[in-house]
DNA sequence: CCAGTATCCTGCAGGC
DNA sequence: TGCCTGCAGGATACTG
């Protein structure tokens, strides 16, 4: 479900509500997950340890603990994490819940179970093997340099290559398509037959895609800042995306769908070459 | 190395 | 109503 845009509100979210807390206790119950689960060391290690600003890196956030370790966590597909009093009500599939010292609870719900929360030692960072080999951040300045030539030098469809984690750090199938949408460039089109210029103004789109989305959902976090409140799952409006059918919001021709890089691909005919 | 497919899991919408 | 199928915002193991 969430791509870098929702992974970052949610970021933003924990650094109003969470930074400089200390947690207090850990309570969940062992599971398979896409790594496990495994909340007695989490309970052995956790109490005590103070939530320092999150980061984020692609998809991933790490949730830094002081004086040392940190929390990695990957919301997968239907992963949340929200923040609420000790008494809440407990959602399906809650998987771990980090008590802290105001009475409040980080709680992580994941129905799928593709994502995972895992506690990482000092010094774990730098070797993870997910970590190291994402590709690009990229909000970072030099993406429109950086990676036409990637895509260039690969003969899969250019919207496969925008899913490649280990090319660009963040971009999902949302984003991917809108991104494709707005630059108009067709999602099967190998990247080695598309030329530098459309590989860069992709690029710029995807950047502003991007930008956007975590622009809309920063405005939106205050709202969020209840207890209660679930935060993250925001997104701009979107024009190819889930439109299979629908009019194309620049030619008016229908859009189509096809499934490109194993996921539903919505695009138009006509704008997108 | 590269490209494409199968797989993990639950929930839900839509067809019959 | 109830059952069945397919699909869902992800990552990775495996195949050729």
């Amino acid at each position: 479900m969430p791509e870098l845009p929702e992974v970052e509100t949610v970021r933003r979210a924990l650094e109003l509500e969470l930074s400089g807390r200390r947690i207090a206790g850990v309570r969940g119950r062992s599971i398979a997950m896409r790594r496990p689960l495994e909340v007695e060391k989490l309970a052995a290690v956790l109490p005590g340890l103070e939530l320092a600003t999150p980061r984020r890196r692609g998809k991933y956030l790490l949730i830094d603990l002081v004086p040392q370790g940190a929390l990695l966590n990957h919301l997968g597909m239907s992963g949340r994490l929200t923040i609420t009093g000790a008494g809440a009500p407990l959602l399906p599939h809650t998987h771990l819940t980090i008590e802290l010292d105001d009475g409040r609870e980080l709680r992580f719900v994941d129905p799928r179970r593709f994502g995972f929360m895992q506690w990482l030692e000092p010094g774990a960072e730098e070797v993870d093997p997910s970590l190291s080999a994402l590709g690009i951040e990229p909000l970072d300045p030099g993406l429109e340099e950086k990676l036409p030539p990637l895509l260039k030098a690969r003969r899969a469809p250019v919207k496969s290559l925008l899913l490649d984690q280990h090319l660009v750090a963040g971009v999902g199938n949302i984003y991917a398509v809108e991104a494709l949408w707005r630059a108009g460039i067709r999602p099967a089109r190998p990247g080695s037959r598309t030329s530098i210029d459309r590989l860069t103004r992709l690029a710029f789109e995807v950047r502003s895609v991007l930008a956007e989305a975590v622009e809309q959902g920063g405005t939106t976090i205050r709202d969020y800042a209840s207890p209660e409140g679930n935060f993250g799952y925001f997104a701009i409006q979107l024009a190819a995306y889930g439109r299979q059918g629908q009019p194309c919001l620049r030619c008016g021709g229908a859009l189509r769908a096809d499934v490109i890089g194993g996921r539903t691909t919505a695009w138009c005919p006509a704008c997108q070459r």
